[in-house]
DNA sequence: TGTACATCAGTGAACGCGCGTTCACTGATGTAC
DNA sequence: TGTACATCAGTGAACGCGCGTTCACTGATGTAC
C-alpha cells in the first residue's frame, strides 16, 4: 500500500474526510468483515499515516458512526428515488422493498453493520428513522386507500422484517442451497410479504378457520383475488 | 474470578469440556456481545487457567464450533418437541415458529453468532441443516394435505425468512420504539407468513391485479377465508 | 519582487494493552509390586 | 499394607502480534511587510 496522495492545501483538509469513508467503505466491501476495519488498514488504504485519520474521527466509534451515517443515507435516497415512480401506493411498497433488497445484496457487510449494531448516536438514528418514515409513509396510504387494514405502523413493521429476514439470510448464508436466484428468491419474499399483511389484517386473531376446510377456502380466496366473481364451485 | 474448581480424576477430564462450554455460553449471555469469548475470559469464568481449554479444543475457532453446535442441538431439540403437539400440519408450522422465535428472544446472542456466521464444519452445518430439515418437512406436509401449494422448498425459506427476519430485528433493535410486546410481533409475523405463503402461492406471477380493485377483491377474499358463502355483495 | 513568518495538513515513532497460543513444569491420583 | 512409579489434568510464565491512541515533530503553503 504505496503512498501516492498529494498533501491537501490548506482549508482543503476536509477533502481527506471523505477519501477516509471511501477507504473504510472499500475496506468492508473487499474484506467482507468488519473486524477487517481497523484504523490502521483505513489509514493505508486511504493511502495516509494511521494517525492523520485522528484529524477527522475523534475515535474508531466516530469512524463507524460516520460510515454508518453515510450508508442510511445513500439506502434511504435510493429507496425514495425509486418508490416515487409508483403511483398506487401498494405497488409503490413492492417497489421500495425492491431497492431496498438490491442495496442491501449490493453492499452486504454494510448492510449488515447497519442493522446489527442499534442505532448510536443521534445522527444516526435520525438517518435511520428517516429511511424507515418513508417505508412507513408508504404504508399509511396503503391503509388510508383500503388496501391494507389496522395498524400502519405494526403493518409497516411486518413488511419490513419479512424483507429484512429474507436479504439478511441471503447474505449471511452464501452458500446455503439456495433454490433460486437472490432476486426471484426477494420477489417471493415481497409478494408474500404483501398478500400475507393485506389478508391477515383482515382476519381477526379471534378467528378460528376449521382446517379440515382450509385448502377449499385459501383457494376460494386466491379466485376471489384473481378473478371477479366467486369460485366455481 | 477465584478458581473454584477442584481438579478431576484421572478420567474424568472430559467434565471439563461441558463446563468450558457453559461458560462460554454464559459469557455471551452476560456480556451481549461475542466480542467477548475470549480464551481467557473462558478459562477465568470456568474456574481453570488459559492452557487448559486448549486441552479440549485445539483453538478458539473450534471451541466457537462447539458452542454453536450445542445451541443448533437445544433449538432442533425444542422445535420438534413442541411442533408434534399439533396434528393439523399447518398449526404446526405456527407452532414450531413460535417455538423458535421464543428461542431466539431467549438466547440472543446465541442466535445471533448461528445466524451471522455461514456454519463452517461439517458438524455444525449437518445440525443447522437438522433443525431447518424439520421445518421443511412440515412444509412439505402442508403442500401434500394441499394448504400449501408450489415448491415446498422455497415456500419453507420464505416461512422460515420471514420469521427470522422478525426476530433478528427484535434482537439487534432494542431500542426501536416497537409498537407492541416481542410476542405480539412474532405473532403477527407468523400469521403474516401463514397467510401470505398460503395465497400467493395460489396467483401466478404473471396475473395482474387491477389495483383499483384491490380492496375490494382483498375483502373478498378475507371472507372467503373466514366465512363459507361468497361475500354479500 | 523578495523574505520572514504563521498556519496547518500531515508524519514517525512509540506507548500500553489484551489477545491467541506455546512450553516446560507440577502435583494429585490410581496402580504395580 | 507400604512404597515407587506412570499417568494425566492442570499450572505459570512467557512469546509475538496487531490493535487504538498519543505526542512531539516537519515541511509545504499562503500571507504580511
Amino acid at each position: 500500500m504505496t503512498r501516492t496522495r498529494s498533501r491537501a492545501r490548506p482549508g482543503e483538509g476536509a477533502r481527506l474526510r471523505d477519501d477516509i469513508l471511501d477507504a473504510a467503505e472499500a475496506l468492508l466491501e473487499e474484506s467482507g468483515t468488519e473486524e477487517a476495519l481497523t484504523m490502521r488498514a483505513v489509514a493505508a488504504k486511504t493511502g495516509v499515516t494511521t494517525p492523520a485519520v485522528y484529524l477527522h474521527f475523534a475515535d474508531k466509534e466516530a469512524l463507524l458512526e460516520a460510515v454508518c451515517l453515510r450508508v442510511w443515507s445513500q439506502l434511504g435516497a435510493k429507496v425514495r428515488e425509486r418508490g416515487k415512480t409508483r403511483s398506487n401506493p401498494f405497488s409503490a411498497l413492492a417497489e421500495q422493498g425492491r431497492t431496498f433488497a438490491q442495496f442491501a445484496l449490493a453492499h452486504p457487510i454494510q448492510y449488515r453493520v447497519l442493522m446489527m449494531r442499534p442505532s448510536m448516536t443521534r445522527g444516526v438514528s435520525e438517518a435511520a428513522q428517516a429511511c424507515y418514515q418513508f417505508h412507513a409513509d408508504t404504508v399509511t396510504q396503503c391503509v388510508e386507500s383500503g388496501i391494507l387494514q389496522g395498524d400502519s405502523e405494526r403493518l409497516a413493521l411486518s413488511l419490513w422484517a419479512a424483507l429484512h429476514g429474507c436479504v439478511s439470510l441471503l447474505i449471511a448464508q452464501p452458500d446455503f442451497p439456495w433454490p433460486d436466484t437472490p432476486d426471484a428468491i426477494v420477489e417471493d419474499a415481497i409478494r408474500m410479504a404483501g398478500y400475507g399483511t393485506a389478508i391477515s389484517s383482515r382476519i381477526p386473531h379471534s378467528a378460528r378457520i376449521p382446517s379440515s376446510d382450509l385448502p377449499r377456502r385459501l383457494d376460494a380466496a386466491a379466485d376471489q383475488l384473481m378473478n371477479d366473481g366467486p369460485p366455481e364451485a
